[in-house]
Parts: structure tokens; sequence; C-alpha cells
DNA sequence: TCTGGGGTCCTAGGACCC
DNA sequence: TCTGGGGTCCTAGGACCC
């Protein structure tokens, strides 16, 4: 018997600020997101306090918001802190599969199935002392139910962080009786109207389920869960270091604008790292699709939110290129009299560059040039990631803009930047 | 005043072909 | 006057994930 293990960072952005500042143990703390404008992170003590994952700021009753402290997302700390845990976890099995910044899923084929609990508590032990995170590990025999046994672990204080679940044991059983469908992995609230109208409500419900009845009614997905949840694994992750299919720059703006020049910095932003990104995994793109958006949330002002796909010139990685294309898209789409609140690009109809066959009708004169763009992103690239982002961009953003993002609350990088150094004070 | 961003997979339906 | 059937490819939209 094969078994799966699922490592999942408890409260992860939280986590890592309380890393870095002591002071908010024990403290109900949320981190936002982008512009600083829904709740997506709680520790527990501002979940016991009856905060939603979600929940707009600005929405949570004044007395609540009182005792909280909110912080705004600090994804370069995110990022760094999650690959310290992933390069613990190495340590520990050579099958990690890097599932999100805050879970990985193990593989622990050949591992004595007597010694994995131990092995998995000395794993967070590990972990906790590396990196200061705390962890919690579910152990079966496929993902769907590592995910269940992880979820077990974290809840249930008996389980001490790591919870070994065997797909036909009893106790599983009981377990799964007493979960909703939408504790599920895959299973969301649509989906779990419609499992009712069939009369499945619990887990175990949908274990019990015919596989090609739920086949059926949902898709190959729903029927594969169902298997999950018997213990067959049968959930193949799509790897992760695999190409992107698209890839989407795009954010909400610090406030609504009508300005078009704005718009203009904000797509011009969006899409040089779009193209950025597009370099960054070795890829070129046929096609973009530039967008705008009103707010919705906003009845009372008039809606539009365009997009449009253009075809580029050439299957092309070249900042300049793609900037000039998508603001021309900008200015084809762009309407007087409405307040815009987010804009973006997206690089569509990718191709892999080495492999990518030379268009036969470029005019062969171009090479020469084209060697000369390849050398200037690169350049351009190897200074913004020695200097950090945006030491030298198409064209230089205003201060003071509308679209730059909000973040007031946001605490020092402190692992990436020489400047932001956390300061150990000695007496 | 303030409502995230980036991605995947699947299915249905239309266009088109022979 | 009669007006098939099977296949592929593409796109839009839905649902889900963290």
């Amino acid at each position: 018997m094969s078994i799966i293990g699922l490592v999942d960072c408890n409260n992860f952005y939280v986590s890592c600020e309380r890393v870095f500042d002591p002071r908010l143990e024990e403290r109900p703390v949320g981190v936002l997101s982008n512009n600083d404008g829904c709740v997506v992170a709680r520790s527990q003590e501002i979940k016991d306090l009856g905060v939603a994952m979600g929940t707009p700021a600005f929405q949570i009753p004044h007395h609540v918001r009182r005792q909280c402290i909110l912080l705004s997302s600090n994804y370069t700390l995110y990022g760094d802190m999650s690959r310290r845990v992933v390069a613990t976890l190495r340590d520990f099995t050579p099958d990690v599969e890097v599932y999100s910044i805050d879970e990985s899923f193990l593989g622990f084929d050949g591992f004595d199935l007597d010694g994995l609990e131990d092995h998995c508590q000395k794993l967070r032990y590990t972990v906790r002392r590396n990196t200061g995170i705390p962890v919690s590990v579910g152990l079966s025999t496929s993902r769907t139910l590592a995910k269940v046994a992880n979820r077990i672990a974290k809840k249930q204080a008996v389980y001490e962080g790591v919870c070994l679940l065997e797909p036909d044991a009893t106790v599983t059983r009981h377990l799964l009786e007493r979960m909703p469908v939408t504790d599920l992995w895959g299973v969301a609230a649509r989906t779990a109207i419609r499992l009712g109208e069939l009369g499945i409500r619990s887990a175990w419900d949908l274990r019990q389920a015919n596989p090609k009845r739920i086949r059926k009614h949902f898709n190959v997905v729903m029927e594969r869960t169902v298997w999950e949840l018997r213990g067959v694994d049968c959930i193949e992750l799509d790897d992760m270091s695999k190409p992107k299919d698209n890839i989407m720059t795009s954010r909400s703006f610090g406030r609504l604008t009508g300005d078009k020049a704005d718009l203009r910095e904000a797509i011009r932003v969006h899409a040089s790292r779009g193209a950025e990104k597009l370099r960054r995994q070795g890829s070129v793109a046929r096609a973009m699709m530039v967008f705008l958006k009103t707010n919705r949330h906003r009845e009372d002002l008039p809606q539009y939110n365009p997009s449009l796909v253009v075809p580029l010139p050439r299957p092309t990685d070249d900042s300049r290129i793609i900037v000039a294309t998508a603001l021309r898209a900008l200015d084809a789409m762009y309407r007087r009299g409405y307040l815009y609140m987010k804009g973006g690009v997206m690089m569509l109809d990718l191709a892999d560059k080495a492999t990518l066959q030379h268009d036969l009708f470029d005019d062969p004169q171009s090479d020469a040039e084209r060697a000369r763009n390849e050398r200037l992103m690169s350049v351009i690239d190897k200074i913004n990631r020695e200097h950090g982002r945006d030491a030298v961009s198409v064209g230089k953003p205003r201060a003071g803009n509308a679209w730059a993002l909000r973040c007031q609350h946001r605490t020092p990088r402190y692992t990436t930047r020489w400047d932001e150094l956390p300061i150990a004070m000695l007496r």
C-alpha cells in the first residue's frame, strides 16, 4: 500500500508574519488581499471572532475590527518562506509535489507504514524549528483522503497534527459520515446542491454512490472523487513545472478612474509584466487579450466591461511589441464616461520559444535585429532580478497614479531585501 | 470610501469537413 | 422533391482550486 501525505501550513500567511513579529501571537490577525480588499488568511483567534474567509475588510463589524490586526499581504515574504518549508520537506522524502504556496503532497513509497506517523511528527518538528512555520500532515492512500486526513489532523487535538486514515477502517467511515460533501476537495456549493438532489450529503454518501451514475450526472472529475474516497489513487496532479497555457496579469486599481492616461499606465505595466512572465517560462505568445472592468458592485454607476483579443504581428516575448499592441487595443476599447476599477492583459496561444519554427514569411534581414532585441530583453530581466522589479521598465509610471495598489499595512520583506532585514537587539 | 489574482479542467454547442 | 451521419476542432462558459 502506497501512502500519500499532504503537508499544509497552518494559517500560512499569518504564521509567516508571526515568525518575524511575536507580538502577533495569540492575537486575532488577518492578512488582506491586494488593495487591502478581502481577508484571505486568518489566525485561529480571528476565526473565533467570526470573521469568514474572503470577507471584505470594510464589512467587518466595528467592534470586531477594533480587536483585530489586519495586515496587507506581503507575497515576497510568503513566497520565500514557502521555498524554505519545501526545502525542509525534501529532507523527509525525495518525492515532493508542490501544490500551492502552502501545501505539498509527499510520496512515501517504500516507507515502513508502522514508522510513518513518527516520521511525520519529526517532519513537523523540523519544519517548525527550521522556519518557524507550524504544519499539519494528513496521510492516506489517495490525495482526496490525504486532504480529509489533514483536515482532521488540524481540527482534532488528539492527533497532534498528524493523522493517518486507512480507507477501510471504521474510524474513517465515522469521520466521512460526519463530513459534509462541501468539505471535500473538488466539491463546492454548486455541486453540493446538485449532489443533495440525488440524496448525497455526507462524504460517506458520496463514497458509497455508484461511480457510473455520478459520472452521468456530473463528469469524470466527480467520478474520480468517488474512487478517491474509497482510497484509490486516481488524481494526477498537473506538473507544476510545466509551462502555463495562458499568462494573466491584472489588478484592481487603488481607486476608480476614468482617466485614459491612468489606464494606459496600468495596461503598460501589466503588458510588460506579462512579457516578463513569458520570457521566464521560455514561451512566446501569438495573441493577447486586453480588458477593462467597471465596478460591478456599484449599481449606481454605468457598467462597461470590454475585452479585445488581438493577434501579435508574430509570436513574440518582446516587451515593446507587447506593450504597443496592448495600448492599441486599449485605445480601441476605451470609452469616456465610465469609472474603471480593474484592467489587465492575458497572453494567449503560447508556444515554446525554442521549438517554434520561424515564420516562413519573416524578413530574413530581421535576424540580426531579433538577436539584438533578445539581448536587450535579457539584460532588462537581469537588471530587474538583481535590483528589484521595475528598476527598468518600458515607460515610467507617474507618482500618485490612481491605479497603484493600496497596501497600507505591509510588513517588511524581511528575508529578501537587505534594507528590510529584521533587527535583533542585544542587551 | 473600501469587494483579490491567477490558474486548471470539462462540457456543450457551433462550424466545418467528407 | 428529397436534405445523413460521423468526425474534428474551436470557443465560451461553468465550476473548481488556493
